[in-house]
This record gives C-alpha cells, sequence and structure tokens, in this order.
DNA sequence: TGAAAAACCGAACTTGCGGTACAGAAATGA
DNA sequence: TCATTTCTGTACCGCAAGTTCGGTTTTTCA
C-alpha cells in the first residue's frame, strides 16, 4: 500500500518529465519502466493502459499547477491590501519563480496533450477546457474587483484580460522552447505585468 | 515533373492539415495516402521518409508566414506614414484575419513541432529558432522605429516587446483550441495593440 | 512518335510498442 | 500463521506504422 504509492508516483514523475520533453506519443511505456526500474507488469497494476496514465498526470497536474497560484496570489494578497497592487505583486512573484528555475520551463501538459491531440479522448479535452475556465475565472474574479477601484485607460473586456494571463503562460513556454532561452517566459509576464500596470495606474 | 508538383503538394497539403488537428506522431502515413488517393510508393517517391516530409512542411510554412506577414505590415504602412499608427493598424489587420477564419485557427507548425519533439532532429529545431529569430528582428525594427519618435510610457525591453508578438500568436493559438473557443486568439492580439497603444501613445 | 525520365503501384518486410496471461513473490492484517 | 491483497517477472501476441524493392504505367520532350 505505502509501496505502492510510492512506484505510482515514480512512475508518474518520470512519465511527466518524458512527455513534457518529447510528447505523448513520443513516449514509450517501455522507456518510462526503464527508468522507473520496474517491469511492464508493474506499470501496467498500476495503470490499466497508456490513457489512464495520460489522464492521472493530467490531473495532478492541474491540481498542482491549482496549489501553486493559489499561494502565489495568495502570498501576494497578504503583502498588498489594495487588489491592483496585490496582483502587480503576484505577477511579480510569478516571474521571479520563472526566472528562478535552473533550466528551462519545463512545459504546460494541457498543451502538449492539445498539441498531440488524439481525436477521441474526450477527458482530456474537457479537463483541459475546465482548467482554462478555472484560471480564467480565477482571474476575472481579482480582474472585477480592480476594475470596480481603478478606471481603465482602454476599455477592454475583463474575461479575455484575464485570459492573457494563460495565454501569456503557454505563449512565453512556447517560446522559450522554440528560442532555447529561459529568460522568454519570465520577460513575457513581467509585460503582461507592465501592461495591467499602464491600463490601470495613471 | 509537372504532374509530380501537384501531387507532391497535396501531400503537403493533407498532411499538414492533420499535423496540425492531431499533432506529427498521430498522423500516418497510410492516413494521408488515403486521403490524397495514392499508394505508399507514390509517397516515397516524392519523400525519403516521414522526417523528410516534416521539414519541408516546415520550410513551407515559414515561408508562408512570412509573406502574409510581410502583406500584411506592408499594406499597413501604406495605409498610415506613422510607424506606430502603421503598426497598430498591422496589428489590426492581423486580429481582422484570424477573426475571419471560418473554423478556429488550424495552428503552428512550429509549436506543434516544439511539442512532439524529437531529439534527434536538429534542423527543425534550428529551423524553428531562426524562424523565431526572424519574427523577432522583423518587430524590433518596427518598435525601435517607433521608440525613437515616440517616449515609451513603461521602460520595457524592445527585443522582449518584439517577442511578445510571437508569444501572443502561440498562446492564443493554444487558449483557442484549449478552450475551444476561435475568439480567443484575435481578441489576444487586439490586447497586445491595446499594449502598444498604452505605452507608446498618450 | 518513341525513347528516356518521371511518376506511381503492389506487396512484402521489419520493428517497436501497447497490451495480455499467468505464475510467483512480498507485504498486510486478522 | 495463514489468507488476502498488492506488487513484480517472464514470455508472448497482435498490430500498426515506417520502410524497401522490383516492376509498371504515365509524362515529357527531342
Amino acid at each position: 500500500m505505502r509501496k505502492g504509492e510510492q512506484t505510482r508516483s515514480k512512475i508518474m514523475d518520470i512519465a511527466e518529465a518524458a512527455i513534457l520533453a518529447k510528447g505523448f506519443d513520443a513516449t514509450s511505456i517501455e522507456e518510462i519502466i526503464a527508468e522507473v526500474e520496474i517491469t511492464k507488469s508493474g506499470f501496467f497494476y498500476h495503470f490499466r493502459d497508456k490513457n489512464t496514465l495520460a489522464i492521472a498526470l493530467l490531473r495532478r497536474y492541474i491540481d498542482r499547477e491549482e496549489t501553486l497560484f493559489d499561494g502565489l496570489f495568495g502570498r501576494a494578497a497578504e503583502l498588498h491590501d489594495d487588489p491592483l497592487h496585490a496582483f502587480l505583486i503576484g505577477l511579480k512573484l510569478f516571474a521571479e519563480m520563472m526566472s528562478d528555475l535552473p533550466t528551462i520551463h519545463p512545459g504546460c501538459l494541457i498543451a502538449i496533450y492539445c498539441y498531440n491531440e488524439r481525436i477521441y479522448d474526450n477527458e482530456i479535452r474537457s479537463l483541459s477546457q475546465e482548467s482554462a475556465l478555472a484560471w480564467r475565472a480565477r482571474f476575472q474574479e481579482i480582474l472585477e474587483e480592480i476594475a470596480a477601484k481603478y478606471p481603465m485607460k482602454d476599455e477592454v473586456n475583463l474575461v479575455t484580460l484575464a485570459d492573457m494571463v494563460s495565454s501569456t503562460f503557454e505563449g512565453g513556454i512556447a517560446m522559450s522552447k522554440i528560442l532555447r532561452d529561459k529568460k522568454v517566459l519570465p520577460d513575457q509576464v513581467l509585460l503582461l505585468r507592465s501592461y495591467i500596470k499602464l491600463l490601470f495606474l495613471d
């Protein structure tokens, strides 16, 4: 029971890293079990099939990102009472975290799945969409609080603006990978921050 | 000779659409040739192997995007002498073009390859990186012209700002796909435009 | 129009990978 | 301690997908 959980998460860790680095189809089960140092039956004991692993990975990934952002913007809210300044602090913390990574950002599982889309797995598509909508809701709430207090310099849709956070994240990761430059992602987050600043602050 | 070119581009058209929709590995040669209505040998007459096809597709894609953006921002420059306003018009045209698509944007081949990365093909990685650097150079030039004339409201790096165009594009496509909402991409482009406006205009 | 070159076909081969069957070991709890 | 659950090892299957090869048809152009 205890041992099993350990093996299971080791499988997931290694699988996630490989998938983020190479894509889902390019990551074979054989390759995973070799690194985990178990056999195929070990793998199939823990996961019915490869798709089940994919879904488990996605669930875990989404949960982790959520708690990470809860922590980040929660901490930011502690540091400043004003919603706008708290948000700006949160974005700064976010950029710093991305900047502190030893290597290039490993990548976003949701994007990976989105670009490796096998038409049939609706569950993955639904989970991804739900997660994106949750992000949207999270930032929309913050932005509405801000907009209630600060007049906007340019009339933009708050939902679209909320999506800009996710979009910047995805775009920054992609461009970091393409340019092979880990600075791109944090820099883009800081540009987003600059926009928010100009948009709400005079 | 003439006939061959026709078949070749038909293969590429169908392959590109399938790859953008499902990813590289998920797109089988069998599936492509079925739609092109040729046999496997027909395929391998035109392309030594699947990887050669991948590279040919990428080259063509990069060329097309380049001419598309030449046209877009070229036309924008015709419509206004001022570099800033020309750029804003270009972004507007860009957003409109993305908005006029009948369906969701088919996707970016560079991103697809980036997320289906097989470590070994350095050529694809190099081509992608070069292409991103070319985009950076293109927009950096424009932005420097703008910055020479207009003071910036927030001191941001022009290279980073140039990358923001590509980043917005990639992020917008990804979020459009994840949210299954074709409006996201053009909306994000318009937000980028809003930022540029606030950054350089009063 | 006819020969050379280009374009294409059929069928077989190969390999790797996802998945299964089943036996056996190790841990767990009553 | 013993039965049940949890986990691992070995061997194998099927199949799909990339690739090869020898031949045949179709184009092209001198």
